[in-house]
DNA sequence: AATGAATGAGGTTTCATTCAT
DNA sequence: TATGAATGAAACCTCATTCAT
């Protein structure tokens, strides 16, 4: 894989998750990369396979930096989880809390209408809230609970993530994710304390 | 205000739900609405009017509907906060899960670079979560609570609600809403527990 | 019907007449016809709609002209069948022995990977076939033949036709039609002499 | 000449016939001779120069196949004559009916607009044409002609062939061409019959 | 000789908006 | 009001050809 196609996938990123798919036009990329007009074809051979390699690739540091280097580590799943939110947070801070998350505003401008992507996003949705089930179940562990509990807790905390850049990408305020993320480590511990209360009787 | 006028608002509304603003485009109005294409701009002078008069037009339903018929109701709160997820639940159910909270979709589009939508957008959230403050702050009465607290956990929830509509579309499956609907139900249970043996004391 | 489409469809029709389907372009016909950008997908949704337009507009006339003013008038069939070559060396000398037939044209440029087109154009030399088999029929009526004798003369002769034109268009010569056209009535001749003889006896 | 010059060559020359000049791509061919992307331009110096070499590739072969080893047999001339319809009927049943005849189609698209290509082209159909004539000469010697009768018949064939391969292409149906080339025979038996029979005389 | 990146003109198509009637 | 024609910038994409290595 050139360097070229890379460089135009890192210059397309950051438009895209600025812009959406649409708003993204191939002359802004092209101009962003300094290439000539016939270049991009060269590299992708549509508009919709760059948008898809830019998910791949969104989808890959994403991986990397909070499913493996944080929810993966070995450290306490609740050192973890709130390593979780620091990374997120600091994440948006750094982009003035103005784009948003990539997979949930494709997720919003794709899904209903191209099938691809909307597979690519779901396949990220349910990693990360499979990854969050873990967490918990070691949170609660050794006692255990019916295995869809979790489940549906961590579906719940991706849903609260994702509404709470939401709602900061319309503030532009940063706060709002933080006090969203208190929120949910609340619910978080309303579940332990219920379970491992019980589970000491 | 014209017949005309409301009529391209209703048949525009439904297709920006869908597809979005930038994806929307005049002559698919104008034919859904059977109108000639010289039409549209005696009505509005822009393109971006009408995506206005279409947010107008959504939150004056979401208003009455949810707003005032549900949240203002004289009932008992926690039968409020129920009702308001069965009236989404139903919405969603309507549309097969696939078109998202419009509010959310234009919120994802158009709020980094359109602050006239973005505002608007923002009054939406604002009323919602103050709504919902003034509901949970009448489940613990009449115990207080710093007011914040209240309000905290109101946009939690509409950030709850935001998000598991966004992963709903994405799976095109109402079963996500519903769960996240009632780990949302948990989480205020948690509060008004916390709050209300409190008050006991 | 509007206007201007009637005028786009006639002066892309000899542009499309001599250049072909392919290598005819939008812009060349926008500038023969006069008119801006934007207005040629105001008349027709395609490139490829227009060659159908233009296919018709072409089956139109020559239909008008040969089949139902020559071939299906009440004169003599020898007399028809002579009329019907004199039109078309007619039509090919003021087009300088140069364009060639449309129909044959678009056959080969089209016919192998474009179904639509191919289908069309068979329904032109199906026509032709059927009519000049039945002026064939009136040639040597009363006495009466396999009927699928005259059915296959007529389609040499069409493909005598159409091979002639080639040829001329190739040579850029009049000449070379004239001779393959009475080539063809040579070939007639023989046949109306072998069945009325035949008939005689 | 090199050999992978004759390779792009035979690739290109199997494109070329199926979708003509314009629509056979460099890019297409590269792919197809599994070449780089820069090899073309060292061994043509333009399209145009491939598209010549491939013309004169098909003569070369068509010459071989069908003037040589057919028309200019020791065999008897109807048996020469036969044997050609033979070889070319063969030829297209091969290609399922669909490609049609190199040079007839290439006339059809370049001839008007290329120059140089049109006269490459009239010296295959003039060549042909000759070498009828030869063998019609030969069929009714010694009886001799105005040498003009047998030229003229030659190409009133030529035309039928090159014609009845336009139709059969366009129906898709080899059964066009055979049906056309048993009208050839009549017409070459009917000048034979006229012929031989005023020479007996 | 060989490779694939680079060029850039130009192709079809789209669309918000304006104009003429 | 109402109609649809007109405009033209700009979108995505193609492709013959040239360049750098």
């Amino acid at each position: 894989m050139s360097n070229k196609r890379q460089q135009i996938i890192e210059v397309a990123a950051a438009l895209m998750h600025s812009k959406g798919y649409e708003n993204t036009k191939i002359s802004d990329i092209l101009d962003a990369a300094q290439l000539g007009k016939g270049q991009f074809y060269h590299y992708f051979s549509s508009k919709h396979e760059l948008g898809l390699a830019i998910l791949d690739h969104f989808f890959a540091n994403w991986n990397r930096r909070l499913m493996e280097n944080v929810l993966s580590s070995q450290q306490d799943p609740k050192i973890k989880f709130d390593a979780m939110f620091e990374s997120i947070i600091e994440l948006h801070r750094n982009n003035q809390a103005k784009c948003g998350c990539v997979f949930g505003n494709l997720a919003i401008e794709m899904s209903e209408h191209d099938e691809i992507f909307r597979k690519k996003l779901e396949a990220v949705f349910d990693i990360w809230t499979e990854k969050l089930k873990q967490v918990f179940d070691n949170m609660i562990s050794p006692v255990q609970v019916e295995s869809s509990e979790t489940g549906k807790l961590a579906q719940g905390i991706v849903a609260m993530i994702e509404g709470g850049i939401l709602l900061m990408k319309n503030k532009q305020d940063i706060s709002t994710l933080v006090n969203v993320a208190e929120q949910a480590k609340i619910l978080v511990d309303c579940f332990v304390q219920r379970h491992t209360l019980l589970g000491v009787r």
